[in-house]
DNA sequence: TGTACATCAGTGAACGCGCGTTCACTGATGTAC
DNA sequence: TGTACATCAGTGAACGCGCGTTCACTGATGTAC
């Protein structure tokens, strides 16, 4: 989309065309970059830098996007959980998202984010939040924080073995059921 | 170190030379490439052609070192794990390498390994059995695959998501803390 | 209602960078006779 | 023991690449009077 394909000189909302255009490149599994998005949202190189500052505010933006996105997947499974095979849902969800848009997961969890005032760190505490009032509920006698810790812990580590190829299943359905497994197989234990 | 400060033509031992020069620059956090290897190892920019394939390569050889350290960190906890603390021991020791050595855990982690024949994937089985063996050990009546899945995964969720932030601590003591915390607060459940 | 002007949101050329990799080469080493 | 020669392990110049970012710019838009 060229200057005069899109009609006009100014976008109308280029901010939001960036954001789309780089989330399609990631879910394509394309390399990602400044120059990339410009050129996919038909744009000049230098026209993302009138709405983020640089590279890094552009990828925390879409940190923060799949964030989101992944809060409202896990918000829509079974409400709020009330047993530990809920729980287990939860890991499967979380799972699940990682496989379906492995870029993103990258781009999400991939780097240290120290700025305090990011967009992206708001947003991942979010999620430890509400990973802590599931658990919470469910186990209302625990101690909270390091149960969800733990919920946490377990989700994202079999997300990222599946998502590195350490853990290998064969297919999506496998994946989950594993996931599955693997939580409830800790819960009946007992020492 | 010039050819001439190194005294002859040839290295000696240039393989062993590259691969130590490149775990220093990822233990100092700078940026891993096959020219800066070459460089710190004193050698023109097209040596490392001689002893690794290419870029990746050097990489794969790289993160199977690593995959032996940390079985040698993990062996040298309490020996044969006989009880859930031990286990916790490991999750300890393991998210300390992490820590420890960030960015090799990264390359070690950090992408997909498909190739079947990679030295990197002998030392990764290497490691999920020996964690398969060590909870087959403490719960020998479980699904050990599922079980060694879920001890896997707790910990190297962990280990990702300090090492990335999402899960802060003051000192390395409060991580292992909190590590040991989170592992051992699952067992206090039982549904 | 028309016009002057400030501001906004783009352009496009250019910068310097480090990278992976290729190529033809040459100095050093080891081996067969 | 000496010598011819093959092989090995380096060199260094060069390639093309895409990147992030800067700069001075210009076309479009909106607002005050």
């Amino acid at each position: 989309m060229s200057t005069s394909e899109r009609g006009g000189y100014h976008h109308g909302d280029l901010r939001a065309a960036l954001l789309s255009a780089a989330m399609e490149m990631l879910e394509a599994g394309e390399p990602f970059s400044l120059r990339a998005v410009a050129r996919r949202a038909g744009v000049s190189p230098t026209a993302p830098y009138r709405h983020f500052k640089d590279r890094d505010a552009l990828e925390s933006a879409l940190a923060a996007e799949g964030f989101r996105d992944l809060l409202t997947d896990l918000g829509d499974e079974g409400r709020p959980p009330a047993s530990l095979s809920d729980l287990a849902e939860f890991a499967v969800a979380y799972v699940a998202f990682a496989l379906r848009r492995p870029a993103l997961f990258r781009v999400m969890f991939g780097k240290p984010c120290d700025d305090a005032d990011d967009e992206r760190v708001k947003a991942a505490d979010a999620l430890h939040q509400l990973l802590a009032a599931a658990l919470d509920r469910v186990f209302p006698e625990a101690d909270a924080s390091a149960l969800a810790s733990a919920g946490w812990g377990l989700a994202h580590g079999l997300a990222c073995l599946y998502l590195d190829g350490k853990l290998q299943a064969a297919s999506d359905e496998e994946v989950a059921e594993r996931v599955r497994g693997a939580f409830l197989a800790i819960a009946s234990v007992s020492p």
